[in-house]
DNA sequence: TGAACCGTATTAGTCAAGTGATACGGTTTA
DNA sequence: TAAACCGTATCACTTGACTAATACGGTTCA
């Protein structure tokens, strides 16, 4: 069974996303194996102190990203496939990142540039999301 | 003075941004000089069909950056200056890229990843163009 | 000087995101 | 089969971002 024991009281951005955050880092970390049962919505919720639907929304992405399965009035489990589930998560990032790239290239920007701007911009979305800011 | 003529009908995101993109491209293109009179927030408001507080809200943000100055009662003037210029240019350059850091957080990917990642891409991009690959 | 502009400040309305309260129907199991 | 779970759907509330409505004071110039 899936454990929240360890998850962080606190922490950036809302709580659903922290939910994925952490299930994914589970599932990365290997501390989540394939067939691994999730805790229901419910006990999820009394666990954090958060509504059951806080805990549905993140289920719901994490179901959508093909990281665990629900079926109505039954229980949930992760579905756990290291490969596939990396690679695919890396290729959609890559190209992401791919784009901005060539853009940052075609303005004649050098890379040491490029690595010190993503850095202070990475540093800066962090303490916005700090602040609660928008995304 | 500087035209809202050619003021894209539609955009992205919030129209004050949008305002802010369009001088900060003008600056960056050369086609807003030092000392272009700036049209006023009320002229601006009819012209784009928006309260002035919006253009306001644009002006003011372009006033931080240094690239206008305003005197209460009187009229706003561009400030081109070589380092204005560089600044508006990082700024587009910035917002495209922080576009992607926001997308790669809440994606879940730490930030040495993405620096690694933006590291390889930038190399293999380089490699692409060395083949003489198109894009 | 005063009318016509200007920039500025204050307040309110609109909308979406995040979260909570509640109810419904399906599944499990004793 | 019936109680006790489960996932799911719907609606309400709060908050902040964005925009609008309005009023105020400063500047310009005939």
């Amino acid at each position: 069974m899936v454990s929240f024991a360890g998850f962080p009281p606190e922490g950036e951005g809302p709580i659903y996303l922290r939910i994925v955050r952490f299930i994914r880092a589970g599932v990365a970390a290997g501390a989540i194996v394939d067939g691994d049962e999730m805790p229901s919505r419910r006990v999820v919720s009394a666990t954090l102190g958060v509504n059951p639907n806080t805990v549905q929304k993140a289920y719901r992405m994490l179901e959508e990203e093909g990281l665990m399965v629900s079926r109505s009035g039954a229980k949930s489990f992760a579905v756990v496939t290291p490969e596939s589930v990396e690679a695919a998560r890396a290729r959609l990032q890559a190209e992401e990142i791919g784009r901005v790239v060539s853009a940052l290239r075609r303005s004649g920007m050098e890379k040491d540039d490029a690595m010190a701007l993503l850095s202070r911009l990475w540093d800066e979305d962090e303490q916005a999301e700090e602040r609660g800011e928008s995304e």
